[in-house]
DNA sequence: GCTTGTTTACAATAAG
DNA sequence: CTTATTGTAAACAAGC
């Protein structure tokens, strides 16, 4: 645990906004995206003032990741079990903060009706896919290496037989973008599983994972899969976010930052 | 019972 | 002064 520094805020409060203090916590992280307990972890680690009260700052602090749209929760990948949902930002948040003034917004970043119902759509999806995948590995043994790339899956748990009227096959897409302008790969475990995105026109190359996880021992297709979501959701997001928007100042304290221009 | 997350309500403060 | 943004409290649900 770092201790305070006179280069640091001490026990005054640092002057930023909860939010600024969430969004360096999370483009802090390799990978852009933390938990709950990890942005905790962030704030009193380096402004030792909010070591105190900490029922009443986390719960502001709570407040802010539910309530702004600058805040997106991300469903943990089925191969990083843990409690609660990782927290990112939103790819056109970027621009909240004026001339490195992390005081202060110039404009409170609110999505519209129709981005915030796709985005939704698309991270409940992932969410269905992921307990889809849970699901199959508690009830069936993880399936053969040699299973076929094209195999369909074929939900067997409960929370899947509901009645419903689209194809099995299709895990928790129904509502995938029905509207919105982002052009995505249908979100069904056989077009996941497939070898490569096939993509009908060149589009942009996408940046590679920072961190790819890729152990030697090859993890089963439907892992593989999923890393390759949360890889093109990463990607979608680090499009719009590099080069980093801030870099540490003091790197013994880490509790200056100043904004790239 | 605790952590995580959502939501409503209202106070406080900065910005225009 | 008016509005927008931020901070705080609180009720509540879900999941472990």
């Amino acid at each position: 645990m770092p201790r305070p520094t006179r280069e640091s805020y001490g026990d005054q409060k640092p002057p930023f906004s909860y939010i600024a203090l969430t969004a360096m916590a999370i483009w802090s992280s390799p990978e852009r995206m933390l938990p709950l307990s990890e942005i905790y972890r962030f704030i009193t680690d380096r402004f030792p003032y909010y070591r105190r009260n900490t029922q009443r700052w986390q719960n502001s602090l709570r407040h802010n990741l539910s309530f702004n749209d600058c805040f997106v929760k991300v469903p943990r990948r089925p191969d990083r079990p843990g409690k609660g949902a990782y927290w990112t930002l939103h790819p056109h948040a970027f621009d909240m903060f004026e001339n490195g003034s992390l005081l202060r917004r110039r404009k409170r970043f609110k999505l519209h009706k129709g981005e915030k119902d796709s985005l939704n759509a698309e991270l409940t999806a992932l969410a269905s896919f992921n307990r889809a995948f849970l699901a199959r590995q508690a009830g069936a043994p993880p399936p053969p290496p040699s299973m076929p790339s094209g195999t369909l899956y074929t939900p067997t748990s409960s929370f899947m037989s509901r009645p419903s009227p689209e194809p099995p096959e299709v895990v928790g897409a129904t509502a995938l973008l029905p509207i919105g302008p982002r052009p995505r790969r249908a979100f069904t475990i056989d077009a996941l599983l497939e070898p490569e995105p096939r993509r009908s026109s060149p589009s942009p190359p996408l940046i590679p994972p920072l961190q790819p996880h890729c152990p030697l021992p090859l993890p089963p297709p439907y892992l593989l899969a999923a890393q390759r979501y949360h890889a093109e959701l990463l990607a979608g997001l680090q499009q719009s976010c590099l080069p980093p928007l801030w870099t540490w100042r003091d790197t013994s304290q880490l509790s200056h930052y100043t904004l790239n221009s």
